[in-house]
DNA sequence: CTTTTTTATTACAATTCTGTAATAATTGAA
DNA sequence: TTCAATTATTACAGAATTGTAATAAAAAAG
């Protein structure tokens, strides 16, 4: 489930849209004001903050511009002034989205989605049990510390990681890693690959947790 | 420059949007309808389309679809309607934003602007010249073909080119690739990855258009 | 012009990668 | 259980990678 602070001084306001987005599956937790909501924020994790730009006790633009500072959650802004400055500088700060009250909850959702989606997209690392590949850097780690995977290696584990979940056949990850460059490799490559790859990446290779074998189809990788 | 496709039948509604876009730096390239907006994006290349939601000659909704299922260019709905439906419908279609008339100008710019920045920060691929990465699959190509490079010769690009037009210090480069795995090399060593490297990507390995010397002080990746 | 510093190039062993083959283990079916 | 098919493991050469050293070339300084 998604989860979403809502930082909002306005009481009833806020009990409303909570009770909107509770309905539609989401996880809301209130804050009433600035301090309580960096608190929060700071606690917590949060798939998305919705954020009234006019709190009483703080300014809404350098709560966003300290959470963007913090990492990459994606921010909405709500707000009732129709002050078209307001917006600018609500984008300028980094802001996601901004909706003016009041709010048509339908749209209010579809714009948090849309956040939400969009902010999926940008990601630069795959992780699966322990295992992450950051391909901003090109860098592979378990635990935290660095595997050194050949460039083969490297881009057969990318292809099960962004196929998390997913069987995939011999015959589409032979045509993945070889058969695009025009090489042919024999029927038995592919099983020495995965083992390289299981002595890398897994606690015990002999008792696969993360490449599993789907016997007679291929392989999937899981993550639990 | 950033190009706009602008798709909209209402004439001087689009001049007059043409016009500010115009100003604030944008190139705007005006469609007025269906037929010529999609044949024009199919020709020609954008940076972001804004797209009219309710076209006299077909339906915006389709419009959008079909440009999301091309490629992902980021599109923005435009549209009198203040009808929530409509609103959410647009997300469903893979909208990047949606805008209600009346536009206010600067609010409008501010969200082209958020669009083009969400979506570079999406990119799965790093270009240079006429060599791209694509992190995604761990794939180099120059011109299209497959460009073979080591585990190390791959991060130092990736280095590079998400770093193009910035110079990078020796001690940098040998800190990413090296130090950060605890290890230590020579002094000539980063030396002679330039050189290999120089030697896979560049036209003229003894002339780099893309890798280029900066004495005293390191390298830099240049596009031009 | 000469010297010094910096960068480029070449060549070289040690290591790793890559694909194949042979063999072992496992699984599912007869 | 027995057999056949599939997958796993091990071992091995040829190729590529990796880091170093020696030398050459280029650029800046004196």
């Amino acid at each position: 489930m998604r989860s979403i602070l809502l930082i909002e001084d306005d009481d009833p306001l806020a009990k409303s849209i909570s009770g909107f987005l509770s309905g539609e599956g989401f996880k809301v937790t209130h804050a009433r004001g600035q301090t309580d909501g960096v608190k929060l924020f700071e606690t917590e994790n949060f798939d998305c903050v919705l954020l009234d730009i006019s709190l009483e006790d703080g300014n809404g633009l350098a709560i966003c511009a300290l959470i963007k500072s913090l990492g990459d959650t994606p921010v909405i802004f709500l707000t009732a002034s129709a002050d078209e400055t307001c917006t600018v500088a609500g984008f300028e700060v980094g802001a996601d989205d901004y909706i003016g009250k009041p709010f048509r909850p339908r749209e209010l959702v579809a714009r948090i989605k849309n956040a939400l989606r969009k902010h999926s997209g940008s990601q630069t690392t795959l992780k699966c049990a322990d295992v992450v590949i950051d391909t901003a850097r090109g860098v592979v780690t378990k635990n935290g510390e660095e595997v050194f995977l050949s460039a083969l290696e490297y881009r057969l584990l990318i292809l099960f990681f962004s196929n998390k979940g997913i069987l995939l056949t011999r015959e589409r990850i032979a045509d993945e890693l070889w058969t695009l460059s025009g090489e042919f490799v024999g029927d038995n490559t592919l099983n020495v690959y995965i083992k390289r790859l299981r002595d890398k990446i897994e606690d015990d290779a002999a008792e696969p947790k993360i490449l599993k074998t789907i016997r007679g189809m291929g392989y999937k990788a899981v993550d639990e």
